[in-house]
Parts: C-alpha cells; sequence; structure tokens
DNA sequence: TCTGGGGTCCTAGGACCC
DNA sequence: TCTGGGGTCCTAGGACCC
C-alpha cells in the first residue's frame, strides 16, 4: 500500500482552496532558502510536459521556484505527517492482517486470497473512509513485486505483478526501475552492457560479484528475476541508531561556532536516544564543507551508554579529528546501538 | 541540480591475530 | 627480515530508500 502524493495530500485536506493547484511542499517553505521538494503535488509534477517545467521532489526548491513561479510553497510539518500516517496505519492493521509499515506512507500486507484485488479495494476503502486519503496497492508473490506493482496502480489504483508478467512490465526497462537500483548502479551496469532489467536477468552472477561485490552481484541478478524471499513482518521496528544533522543556511567558517554547535547536536542525539532502551557503541560526526564535500569520522566509546555528557564528549573527540578548518555547510551528529545479541 | 533529513546495508582497506 | 593464508574487527565511504 502505497498512499498518494501524501505530504501534499494531508496538506490539501487542512487547505482544501489548494486541491488542483501546483502545490510544492520543503524545507521551511521559503523557496529562496537552501532546501529541497519533499513532496509535489500531480499538477507541480506536470506530467507530459517539459521538463523545465516539472517539479519532483530532492529538486532544490530554488529551482523549483524558477521553473513553477506561481505555485504554493508549504513548509514541512512533520508532527502533521506523523499523525496522518498513524491514523492510516491504524485503520490498515484494523483489517486483521499482518502489517509491516515502511515509512510515513507505505507498508507491506501479507495477504493470501483467491481474490487479492478485492483485498486491495477493501483497503483502498478502509484508508478513505478513515482519513480520507487516497492510495494505490501493487500485488505480487513477494515484497519486491508488489512494491514495483504499487508504482504501476497510480494513482488509487492496483496493480498484480508476479511472475507471469514481470518481464512483459519490466524485461526492457532499465535496471534503475527495480527497488534496490538507482541511477549509479544502472550506468555501472550499462559500461558492462547490461541496459534492461531482462538483460540483467540473463547475467552471470559470479561475473556480477566480480564488479559489485559478493552480496550485491548475486543480489542484482535476483532482484531483475523479480525474486525475494524476506517475509513480511510485524515485529516492532528497532533502530540502528539515531542522528541529526542541519544544513546551514549560510556557511560557518567560525570553528568555534562549529564546536558549538556540534554540542548541540549531541544533546539533541542524546535525547533521542534516550527513548530507546539500547546503550549507544559508537558516535559518528559529519561534515560538509562548502563545496559540498562531505566527510565523517566516529569512534567507539569506551563503555556502552546513553550519557548525554560521554556522548557530546565523544562527538567533539571525533569532531578533532577534522584538520580541514574551512567553512561547512552541514553538521551532523550520529549515535549507534549495540546489535542485538543473536539469540 | 548550488544540491534536506531520517535512515539502512554493503564494500574495501587496514590492523591485528594465529 | 623480499616476507603465506586465513579470519575478524573497525572505519570511512558509497548507494539507495522514504
Amino acid at each position: 500500500m502505497d498512499l498518494d502524493q501524501f505530504i501534499v495530500a494531508v496538506e490539501i485536506l487542512r487547505r482544501p482552496e489548494l486541491r488542483g493547484r501546483p502545490v510544492i511542499v520543503g524545507g521551511d517553505g521559503d523557496p529562496t532558502k537552501r532546501g529541497v521538494v519533499a513532496s509535489a503535488s500531480y499538477e507541480a509534477r506536470g506530467y507530459g510536459g517539459p521538463v523545465s517545467k516539472s517539479v519532483h521532489s530532492g529538486l532544490p526548491l530554488r529551482t523549483a521556484a524558477r521553473r513553477i513561479p506561481d505555485a504554493v510553497f508549504l513548509p514541512v510539518d512533520r508532527t502533521a505527517y506523523e499523525a496522518a500516517s498513524e491514523e492510516v496505519m491504524g485503520a490498515l492493521r484494523g483489517l486483521g492482517h499482518v502489517v509491516e509499515v515502511m515509512g510515513w506512507d507505505e507498508a507491506f500486507v501479507a495477504v493470501d486470497s483467491e481474490d487479492p484485488e478485492a483485498v486491495a479495494r477493501e483497503i483502498q476503502e478502509t484508508i478513505k473512509a478513515a482519513t480520507q486519503l487516497g492510495c494505490s496497492v501493487g500485488i505480487g508473490r513477494n515484497r519486491l513485486q508488489a512494491k514495483l506493482a504499487t508504482g504501476f496502480g497510480k494513482p488509487a489504483g492496483t496493480f498484480r505483478l508476479t511472475g507471469q508478467n514481470w518481464f512483459e512490465v519490466l524485461g526492457s526497462r532499465p535496471p534503475d526501475a527495480l527497488w534496490g537500483i538507482g541511477r549509479k548502479t544502472a550506468q555501472k551496469l550499462a559500461g558492462l552492457g547490461i541496459e534492461t532489467v531482462a538483460a540483467l536477468a540473463a547475467a552471470d552472477p559470479q561475473a556480477l560479484a566480480a564488479s559489485f561485490g559478493p552480496a550485491t552481484g548475486p543480489w542484482l541478478v535476483q532482484t531483475a528475476r523479480g525474486l525475494a524471499s524476506a517475509a513480511v513482518t510485524d515485529e516492532p521496528y528497532q533502530a540502528r541508531g539515531h542522528g541529526r544533522e542541519i544544513t546551514y543556511q549560510e556557511n560557518i567558517d567560525d570553528w568555534q561556532r562549529v564546536r558549538g554547535e556540534i554540542g548541540r547536536l549531541a544533546q539533541l542525539v542524546a535525547a533521542d536516544v534516550a527513548a530507546e532502551p539500547r546503550p549507544v557503541i559508537r558516535v559518528v560526526v559529519k561534515v560538509r564543507y562548502a563545496p559540498f564535500l562531505t566527510y565523517s569520522h566516529g569512534l567507539a566509546l569506551d563503555e556502552p551508554t546513553q550519557e548525554p555528557a560521554a556522548l557530546e564528549a565523544a562527538a567533539l573527540a571525533a569532531l578533532d579529528r577534522f584538520t580541514r578548518r574551512t567553512p561547512v555547510r552541514l553538521l551532523g551528529v550520529r549515535a549507534e546501538f549495540a546489535p542485538d545479541e543473536p539469540g
């Protein structure tokens, strides 16, 4: 299940007069500032029109404003989206299936049915009745097939993608049409002469292991064949870590201030971590210098802890490993938890 | 394209050990 | 003291996703 233009849809629910207009949500809503598009309405995406007038998520806000000057720009309101998402997932769980939430606007639902389209429509009606939000539902024999199927069902539709029609639908598309394969991998594959899903499915897993590593190589081929094995689970999600990062509106060139900001971020991370039962074993500091060069340095803690003072001290020690003291545009602090003991 | 913020997983290389 | 072959752990970086 994948909600249609989720963030924009939540905004339109509380501002119905925006329906039908190009709406762009991102940053603090000021398109003259640093930030990117979190969500754009279908009107702003300008399907079928020229790229020079189309906006999509990830696009810099300043570029979006140049492309659609009369769009409505709104700030990101995480609290509102979290609340709406909770409502949706609650309604979905009410149907009695195993539900695995994959972010604000997506979930896998484990269903064994002779008539999956009927179940899909029931899911859509239930969510619509509870929240007024539309969604598309993809049907497949595994998570990979179902996930890709939602894209073909948009908006507000259903689509069935199984071994029966996998190559008919996807065979001639580029590999980055698949879930988990992006632009970089597609380029690297093209360099090996592999330019379609069908070609990737026919490739030798061992040969790809030489180029992509022992796990990724064979995984690429399995994915192109539409195969995936992970079951849908409703086990409560356990975060591996928590982090905070900020892109500053103006670059910081005073490294005393950088120190102060890292301390502040470490305190925010300490507060986030306090909500979890697990201790922190490692702290990583990230610095993005003004020309968009990003580096990180981390260190293992002497002993596992959640103590804010210890996390801050570790973050400052990690910061000391950065020798280059030129202006920065982004600072981040991340805390990583001890992994679960097996068994 | 002057390029967010929250994450996850994998890889390569070096250190270290036997 | 021209130097093997594992294995594991740690670290930094990259790719990807929502």
